[in-house]
DNA sequence: CGCAAATGTTTGATATAATAAACGGCAGGC
DNA sequence: GCCTGCCGTTTATTATATCAAACATTTGCG
């Protein structure tokens, strides 16, 4: 359920794939190897800023470092079949990825059929999404501005802004979309 | 070009994008607000642990803390010319987004020409990675397994596998893929 | 005005994070 | 055996994060 182990598992599971010592990545980040072997026992819940500089020594971002993930043993590639499918008022997803708990990516082989839409209230969560039209036309509509994305074109907003899709077409819309991270 | 405030500024601009107080934070969060108000003004590094229940006022997990973007007024709508072009190798990459530098997707359409590839050495970075094929087939290796997608078939794994991708066919491959973190 | 209830900030006591240095274990060489 | 060099952990001291409580403003209401 919790998929964010605590800071000092998630410290060691980096580290490890760095192929660094305590001892080598404390040279590199200027910490001491005991705070670093302290951290990572849990015995101690290191500040913001220490985490930070520990991190200088891969390097890495505090936000590459929190959505940081371990099972690698994952399935790779997916056939049509291997797609979960939801459908909503008449909008057809495909999922890629499985069950994505965990996952950073949401990405969508989406189908508006003729008419549809995603509902009148717009929609409103945390991170980013882009998308572009494959076939059809999509009518998009992110805070204050609306345009019709043909074939071709694309959107990239963030997900904090009001926004809706819809189909206002006569023809089958197809989307390819990509959404971080996942809020399904 | 520090795209990424300290933490006291971005906990600032948090805080009042969910319209709480400092207070109300407090009670939200069980912190005391003595404690948020140092954190903001910059005289207290917290402990991660501290920032950790300080955002379960929002709520908001860590990851989701330190990709919290500001500036929204940004272009939404993308036309293939309004798409950057990359070249290398044969393969062709159009990028949604602009110059994306602090956006947490790389949104790519690709064309691969036949017998083209992304390079004998393995590619090797972090965040994760996903496409789907349109037309043509795209060889993907990832680890250590191969396999030859079609159109419809898709992938999704973590870049700090190593993989590559080649055009073994004798047509143009086309792909959408997505990426997160930016790191070209 | 005067008082009440908000707000963000500062203070002094205390809990705890960070350091340097010592510790114990495990390899490879001579 | 006895080094030398690496590893991760523990210890005692120093630096600092956290709290409760006092402080200083501002807002609104009778």
């Amino acid at each position: 359920m919790e998929h964010e182990p605590d800071v000092g598992n998630l410290l060691r599971v980096v580290r490890e794939d760095y192929g660094l010592s305590q001892r080598g990545l404390s040279r590199r980040c200027s910490v001491s190897n005991a705070t670093i072997s302290q951290i990572e026992s849990g015995q101690l819940n290191p500040t913001v800023s220490m985490l930070k500089r520990v991190l200088t020594g891969f390097p890495m971002s505090l936000s590459e470092f929190f959505t940081y993930e371990l099972g690698n043993d994952e399935q790779v590639f997916f056939t049509a079949r291997d797609m979960i499918t939801l459908s909503r008022d008449g909008v057809n997803y495909r999922q890629i990825g499985g069950r994505l708990l965990g996952r950073s990516i949401q990405f969508l082989v989406e189908e508006y059929a003729p008419k549809s839409n995603t509902g009148r209230v717009a929609l409103r969560h945390d991170g980013e999404e882009c998308g572009i039209v494959l076939e059809g036309k999509l009518t998009v509509t992110v805070d204050e501005q609306t345009r019709v994305l043909s074939a071709g074109e694309a959107y990239y907003f963030k997900s904090s802004l009001p926004h809706s899709f819809k189909n206002d077409g006569e023809d089958l819309c197809k989307v390819v979309s990509a959404c971080t991270p996942p809020s399904f």
